[in-house]
RNA sequence: CGGGGCGUAGCGCAGCCUGGUAGCGCACCUGUUUUGGGAACAGGGGGUCGAGUGUUCGAAUCACUCCGCCCCGACCA
């Protein structure tokens, strides 16, 4: 892509709407605008950091679960059946049609998934069955706030699972376990399991995970050592393995505030492991059983013959709001530092002067190379001053930045630099191999 | 919903106290000179001062009402 053609809106200063660090880069590095209190547009270059975190849960989740996609409207019967139409309060968004009919803007999906469930399955030869969707949610929060952190709509990965008993439920929820590890690394996030209350969803287990950041919304206390716990190489159907480990993660004290106890934090965790901090929910996992498919009678044939409510659970990924995560854990003084894995271009080429023929003849010879390489690259081919666009490439966190000007071409060779380390390679010119191997190696 | 703050050009702000018809920096347009870390000079465009009502000869400025946004708290992916 060309710099020149981008509709890429970045500030010089930081808007006064934006107080936390991930919301004021987004801002300034011209992700996002808000619509209104905790609604925003995802201009051209957030939204495609935010497909390529979707794509990361799509490929670790399509090893456990299969996709769908239900809709964002749904009718409100299926919520007074399952009791929640009261009980989830007025962060529901409830309207009606032009035939006075009830309807609500869906906060997650539980009641519109076993409804699916219960009129298509009938035994539990159909089981295990574990699915979910990538879709815009709406909450009424109270207080929306910090950008994409806690917006009204937001995009969420909601998957659930069903089983025919509690036993092969758990190992389900294991196995999301385990892939929530993954994804998180993928990104780049370190997210710790955290013991959790479950709230309006129900149910008896239930884990967030959450990444450490200063503005995060909730305290939490840990111990340390969790952080160094790499995550082996398991496969999904070793459902002893991952037992094991998620026991081994889930021995480690850590608690958010409403779970926390200072006795029992003070008893297992020694003085120099304890870490009290704040963090922010990325995850949740939820087993609950039958709490929705009792009242909603989701009930398929056991193996004994007879007809018993369905075993499930629910798993939520805050997609959106991975966005502002991961440039809280990745950013410096000068703008964002994106993970490969999540960047929106991973190389970008600066051509610090224009109007020199043979710095825009070796540019367009190394854009062309790596267009043809499929790695996507912004290209600033724009007629600005150096410190603008050098500028603009820090701030906006493209991982590898290929810097073409005079002055290295009367020297034979063109700057390749790692955003993050800042460490500047000079690679010669006719050498343009070169930066496929310093970027993939 | 309780407490606090804000709303003036695309962005950041001044002007308001003490009413006299709007200004600065950045950005934008034209030209010239520049060009390796947010250039210089010259010229130019852009505003129902969040909305309404009132007070007044006259309101960005004073009063009242409403709307919107942000921050702290209770709730949550």
């Amino acid at each position: 892509m060309r710099r020149s053609k981008l509709f890429l809106p970045t500030l010089k200063e930081n808007p006064s709407e934006a107080s936390i660090t991930s919301h004021r880069l987004m801002l300034r590095a011209g992700m996002i605008r808000q619509a209104s209190s905790g609604i925003y547009t995802w201009l051209p270059l957030g939204y495609k950091v935010l497909k390529n975190i979707e794509n990361i849960i799509r490929i670790e989740q399509n090893l456990i679960s299969q996709e769908l996609l239900m809709p964002t409207i749904q009718d409100s019967a299926i919520w007074k059946k399952s009791g929640r139409f009261d009980d989830y309060g007025k962060e529901m968004l409830k309207f009606k049609d032009r035939h006075e009919h009830e309807l609500i803007y869906g906060p997650t999906n539980e009641e519109l998934i076993t409804d699916i469930f219960s009129k298509n399955i009938m035994s539990y030869k159909s089981l295990p069955l574990c699915m979910y969707h990538i879709q815009w949610k709406f909450r009424d929060e109270i207080r929306p706030r910090f950008g994409v952190m806690r917006g009204r709509e937001f995009l969420m990965k909601d998957a659930y699972s069903f089983d025919k008993n509690k036993e092969d439920a758990i190992k389900c929820y294991n196995r999301m376990f385990l892939s929530y590890l993954r994804i998180f690394n993928k990104m780049q996030l370190k997210a710790i399991p955290v013991a959790a209350d479950t709230g309006p969803i129900g149910g008896d287990l239930s884990h967030e995970f959450i990444i450490l950041a200063e503005t995060g919304e909730s305290d939490v206390f840990i111990d340390k050592n969790i952080l160094n716990e790499d995550i082996p190489d398991i496969k999904y159907d070793d459902s002893e393995e991952i037992l094991k480990l998620v026991n081994k993660l889930t021995s480690y004290y850590t608690a958010a505030d409403d779970k926390h106890n200072e006795n029992e934090y003070y008893k297992k965790v020694n003085e120099d492991d304890r870490l009290q901090t704040r963090g922010i929910e990325v995850g949740h996992l939820f087993y609950f059983g039958t709490k929705y498919s009792k009242p909603l009678d989701a009930c398929i044939a056991n193996i004994d013959g007879n007809n018993t409510p369905v075993e499930m659970g629910s798993y939520g990924i805050g997609v959106s709001r991975l966005v502002g995560g991961i440039i809280d854990a990745h950013h410096d003084e000068k703008g964002i530092c994106w993970p490969e894995s999540v960047a929106p271009y991973i190389v970008g080429i600066i051509n610090l002067r224009v109007n020199d023929s043979a710095c825009i003849e070796l540019s367009d010879k190394i854009y062309n190379f790596l267009i043809n390489k499929n790695i996507e690259i912004l290209y600033d081919d724009r007629d600005e001053g150096a410190g603008i666009k050098l500028a603009e490439m820090d701030l906006i966190g493209i991982p590898w930045q290929i810097r073409i000007g005079p002055r290295g071409i009367n020297n034979g060779f063109f700057e390749l630099l790692n955003r993050k380390s800042g460490k500047i390679i000079e690679i010669p010119i006719n050498e343009t191999d070169n930066i496929i191997k310093n970027i993939l190696g």
